[in-house]
DNA sequence: TCTATAGTTAAGTAAATGCTTAACCAACCG
DNA sequence: CGGTTGGTTAAGCATTTACTTAACTATAGA
């Protein structure tokens, strides 16, 4: 992978792990601090601050400082993306499906026809 | 990580990169042989073959070897758990807000009340 | 002011990823 | 049979990932 990534790329990357995708259940829920999202794992701080790097550099999940505490929250077009991605995919499989079925009753009828 | 990865994990992880994604992208549309989904790429056989092995392990792909030509297809019912977890994550969103909206009607009432 | 809290940075490491080339097999075809 | 086509396996390699520990900064509260 020589080219950079796109944001679909980011994006499905940061689902396709497990403490992340927590991590966007959790805030689907509501907004959370750093300390909050942490709580769960047993991993270390920092490894949850680079999980939440790469939620935060894939657009699914962005955050403020006030303080010294950082509030973190999930950006639902990000999410909608991905979901519009997939939609897009069944949709062809399912116009597919459709001509199929078309195909399979015209031939039924041609072979009515022949009989 | 340690833990081996969730159908869910392989399943996002697969469509993380673009070539997978082309690859299902073109499956939406029809059957292929490794052959025609592999003519689009610079990349060698061996590697068109790994992806293939990872989106067969993910379940987003099937494939089935008749005499020297190996078929591909999707297999729509893994696209469908990917769009449902992103879909309930929506609705978690989307609950939220609405408790939020109430919550900040009733508010209003409130204050309408004191006043 | 002192100290605990919340988060951040840097550096290092083991394992996983995404490729490559070379060698190989099995089926179809003239 | 012998060559071409379609696919497969194995081995190697550079990069990225997912962590770790150690050291550090900045804010909040007693």
């Amino acid at each position: 992978m020589l080219n950079q990534p796109t944001p679909l790329d980011r994006v499905f990357h940061a689902l396709g792990d497990p403490t992340r995708r927590e991590m966007v259940d959790r805030l689907s829920h509501g907004p959370a601090t750093v300390k909050q999202l942490a709580e769960p794992y047993a991993m270390s701080l920092p490894a949850v601050l680079q999980h939440l790097k790469v939620l935060e550099a894939s657009g699914l999940v962005t955050s403020e400082k006030v303080g010294r505490v950082r509030t973190c929250r999930i950006d639902h077009k990000t999410l909608d993306h991905a979901g519009d991605w997939i939609a897009r995919r069944q949709a062809s499989w399912e116009r597919r499906l459709d001509k199929l079925g078309e195909y399979l009753a015209a031939t039924a009828d041609e072979q009515n026809e022949e009989q």
